[in-house]
DNA sequence: ACCTGAACACCGTTCAAGT
DNA sequence: ACCTGAACACCGTTCAAGT
């Protein structure tokens, strides 16, 4: 009859407080170092429960990358918001797009290794996530009249291209994020306006 | 007595073939799935042999890392060889790199991806390697005359991130990197030209 | 100097059994 | 429906001992 049943671990959430946990255990020491029963054992759980709520533990490490997928489409839309959102001219958004992308990557550089590390499986495509989405409406907007899908579309791989390298890159080497960072501004603003003026052919 | 005895396997080699066949076993089922029980296994070794030769199994993937750098120092060489060399103007050698480095990530993303993957680690800095340094003195012979260090630097990093980052992409989605090698001619040289009229402040 | 054998403390995963 | 206990076949790493 009690409404509220023990919510907490042994009793119905067992899979979100395992994807918690795992995520703060990828934070330190990185995604190989994440093991099943050392998370069963911090849930004080045995191992065979994880088993219940995720296939395998790629499955587990699959939720962990969607979660952080998540979290990056919601640093977009913030960023994109903060700059004046719809009203803003398209450069003025490709630029904060750009911005949030690597704000999410130097804030969490493991939540952003986790979405793109993982080996491509079926199913799991970033292109069809809604940052790229987002990404694409901008450029689209950017692009001459005339221009047809694949130009806009390559155009678009470019500048994600850019901001992602940037992004990578930083999240690599401690002294590239620095730089990254104090230039970002600058590049990401002479990206923006060069592609209005010379859209590529 | 005998000048050679036996170069294979058992005697001597052991670290050379031990690299070699961490490679293979790398290329198919990722980093990840590499086991040194199965690669000693594969080599006729007992298990702890192999420590003769490497510290552990991070220092087995450190030396993976080394011969992948040097592979991909070999490619963005010969493309800027095939280009004319030293003869080839500025943005023609840039665009020769990007031209070696997306050649590299598309023909071995194993290889590419070992490079990079890892996290760093003291001592294990892209940024000291000689593509990139290749890299910064095409960057240099493009600026103008008055440009100090640090507006070359940055140039350089944003080359380099552009076309990191279509590799990378490419690297993990198919179709990218189908879209990747069909634009890539076009990217480039509008990169490099772009670079050699409008060098970013 | 280089390698083996055996051992240690860990894994991921499965499966019968419990509640 | 969800979880436990015990088992299986694997790991990385160490260390004494062999040649």
């Amino acid at each position: 009859m009690s409404r509220v049943p023990r919510p907490t671990y042994h009793h119905g959430n067992l899979r979100a407080a395992a994807l918690e946990r795992a995520a703060q255990l990828a934070a330190d020491g990185g995604t190989g170092a994440l093991s099943l029963r050392q998370l069963a054992r911090d849930l004080g759980v045995s191992p065979a429960a994880l088993y219940r709520h995720f296939a395998d533990k790629d499955a587990l490490l699959d939720g962990l990358a969607q979660r952080a997928l998540a979290a990056l489409e919601s640093a977009a839309r913030d960023a994109l918001a903060r700059a004046g959102g719809d009203q803003a001219d398209a450069a003025e958004r490709l630029a904060a797009l750009g911005r949030g992308y690597l704000a999410f990557a130097r804030a969490h550089p493991d939540a952003f290794r986790i979405v793109f590390e993982l080996r491509p499986k079926a199913g799991r495509d970033p292109v069809e996530a809604a940052p790229y989405l987002l990404l694409l409406e901008a450029v689209t907007a950017l692009a001459p009249p005339g221009a047809d899908a694949a130009r806009v579309r390559r155009a678009a791989l470019a500048a994600w291209a850019f901001v992602h390298g940037l992004a990578t890159l930083g999240a690599q080497q401690a002294w590239v994020a620095g730089e990254v960072a104090a230039a970002a501004e600058g590049l990401l603003r002479d990206y923006a306006r060069g592609l209005r003026v010379g859209f590529p052919s």
